[in-house]
DNA sequence: ACTGGTTTAGTACCAGGTTCTAAGATGTAC
DNA sequence: GTACATCTTAGAACCTGGTACTAAACCAGT
């Protein structure tokens, strides 16, 4: 019983694995007709391999969105905001895990430490909308997987009614600083005034 | 049969909308228990408020997971990247969906134009390592929910190994640019130089 | 006492499985 | 060839969490 023309159940486990990846609501039945083998053996299959019935699939799937949805308000304010004196300044703290990384070097992505720190200078404005216009900003070192970023924005000035504030974000992993930004918030307590060249591009959540 | 106290069944009907909204994992069996009803009124009430069986509440949330994360690449680049010369010049494309909008005012959050941006910065680059050292960045006008948003990133210049290059990227939603940014990206053929106090922030997927 | 909404009980049936037992099919080794 | 092992298929019993349908019991108002 060497490895010679014994592969036919490999192929076909290995085929199963990629179909049921690829379409994780698929049935056995299904199956049998892609495979065309019998049930029985797609369901050896599934248990050889440790893949779970159809139910439990779309189980796991829903609670991972559930989870998702309940822990991550990666569309809403990027980071949990834990203190804010509108106009003043504020604080947030933003969590690394596994999706905010490469997960080859464990180094978190860019965009998600720029992501806290402008929600954070977005929602320092005490204004009805407040969009970035522009930000200038600075990796310090980087933040790895695990690491508790902290983010402390304060308000430098501001401007009359329909005019810009500008806030200036440090992002701190315990002592060490991390990140630095410079954001420019266009505000407005009225409408957004004009949409065309102007410099409007976020709001308050 | 004024709805003078008919109210059992209508607080219970909202209870079971509460309860089910709060844990959709729930089985019938479950809610007899807790609203001390027949089972078949579960069911009755179930049909009447059109609240479908476990089974299919966990089916549409498994699909609305799955669609996500099909459509969305959240995690690596962001945006699909059409035209790519390595440490020359690159394009991505992004479409605006409704989850990188606010949704009062359908405008897109900056961190996903900002993402784009430097997805790209960094991917243009032709190295092993590549990371986002700081960057200037401006918001020229707003992006609004449905818009393709086409990000073009220019090298400026690179030196020697173990330092950096200099990118531009201009996003545009037809002829019209949207975003402006300057970007400098740490770069190596070997491995991290150093940790403390360097520029490293970002790397390639 | 009759009516009508409400609740409960019970049965038949279904999908998509698990679990177990057992029988063929297909080598492969000697 | 025959014995052994693996692989595949078949079949029946059982499970969960339901649907669909019928029918009876429980009020409450009038």
């Amino acid at each position: 019983m060497r490895d010679i023309e014994r592969l036919p159940k490999r192929q076909r486990q290995q085929q199963l694995v990629h179909i049921i990846e690829d379409n994780p609501f698929i049935t056995d039945q299904e199956l049998t007709r892609m495979l065309r083998v019998s049930i029985q053996t797609i369901r050896l299959d599934r248990m050889e391999l440790g893949i779970p019935e159809l139910r439990e699939r779309l189980k796991l799937m829903a609670e991972r969105t559930y989870d998702q949805v309940r822990s991550l308000p990666l569309h809403e304010v990027i980071g949990d905001i834990i203190d804010l004196q509108l106009d003043k300044s504020g604080i947030s703290i933003f969590e690394i895990s596994e999706e905010h990384v490469f997960s080859r070097t464990q180094i978190a992505r860019g965009h998600h430490l720029f992501a806290q720190a402008n929600s954070l200078a977005v929602a320092v404005i005490n204004d009805e909308i407040a969009l970035t216009a522009s930000a200038d900003i600075r990796f310090v070192r980087s933040v790895k997987l695990g690491e508790k970023c902290i983010a402390k924005a304060y308000v430098r000035s501001i401007s009359g009614e329909r005019s810009k504030a500008k806030v200036e974000v440090f992002s701190y992993v315990g002592e060490e600083l991390v990140f630095q930004g410079h954001f420019i918030i266009f505000r407005s307590t009225t409408e957004i005034v004009s949409v065309e060249g102007g410099y409007s591009h976020e709001d308050r959540h």
